[in-house]
DNA sequence: ATTGGAAAGTCAACAAGGCTGACTTAAAAT
DNA sequence: ATTTTAAGTCAGCCTTGTTGACTTTCCAAT
């Protein structure tokens, strides 16, 4: 790779990207995922929960019934890692784990009534971010912000996301 | 906080954003940091180095001659983690701490030559994704998606992110 | 000039949440 | 009947964050 220019190029593209430009959409998403984290973390702080808590949580409330093969795959974890924050949601009554009817080796997961209340208080306070910044932003800037987070992802991650798109529950 | 419609509302706002909605954005959160952080995390991978020292590189090299305190506040950990990870790239020569020649306490960071190559190979590779995610989304999409991600942010990191614009290297 | 406090660095101990590898159980698929 | 798949578990390791206690250096105010 050319590093003359650092890779400034105002003349092979469509837009006219200078390294300036990306440096700062690369620190808007180091600050703004702070921010992002930020309420859910410290609701969780002080509970035994962490982020792999909430994420969990978060994709169980989004597809019940989901199984762990498919929590699997769109947390990119190890199945030892993800069981070790399901155990402990497990054990504490937030989610239940039922036995496939049709394929018994499959766990299928839900939410409990007290699973569901904890999912709710962390998405409020992350859609009440979320929406905050929708409405600073105004109406024009929500489609770009999700235009451009859509083209950042991995193709595999992209798939997921859009499949979740499709399928709300 | 009224559960009764689970937080949706189409009348108190300027603009209307459904649950449905917002979740869509904080999923897009969570699947494009994945794919924002994964070149940069495969090419540290096998070095001894890991995000942190990716953190710890960009900032430096952004704010040359920058001292500890300084990057704490930005990067918002204990001195006693990031010194772990700064006393490492010291001892393998990629980073030089300067003692300051005002106040003799401070360090000055800044890159050594080989710091400064594996930053650009860092930072060229997260270029390369968010400059064609821009591509993909288009002229219009790069200044709401920088508005969402500004409006997201906490109020220091949001200061913090501006001074760094004011103040291009 | 002395002293108080700030900046930096260090040591020890710990926790969350990743990882690999090896292994078991049960059930489905071939 | 055998192989493969889904789930779960145990042990051990790594990175990166945390607290708390402490020292050294050095500026600045009294």
């Amino acid at each position: 790779m050319d590093h003359s220019q650092s890779g400034t190029n105002h003349s092979d593209s469509l837009l006219f990207l200078t390294d300036e430009q990306l440096r700062k959409g690369i620190e808007a998403m180091f600050f703004a995922y702070r921010g992002f984290t930020a309420d859910p973390d410290r609701i969780l702080e002080g509970m035994d929960y962490g982020r792999a808590h909430h994420r969990a949580l978060h994709f169980i409330h989004r597809s019940p019934g989901t199984t762990v093969n498919n929590l699997l795959a769109i947390l990119n974890v190890t199945k030892q890692s993800l069981n070790r924050v399901l155990r402990s949601l497990i054990e504490d009554g937030l989610v239940e784990s039922r036995v496939g009817r049709t394929d018994k080796r499959e766990r299928h997961l839900h939410l409990t009534t007290n699973g569901a209340a904890l999912e709710r208080s962390l998405s409020d306070a992350q859609r009440a971010r979320m929406r905050a910044a929708y409405r600073a932003a105004g109406p024009g800037a929500v489609q770009g912000f999700r235009q451009v987070l859509e083209a950042m992802m991995d193709a595999e991650a992209r798939r997921q996301y859009q499949s979740l798109k499709e399928n709300p529950s």
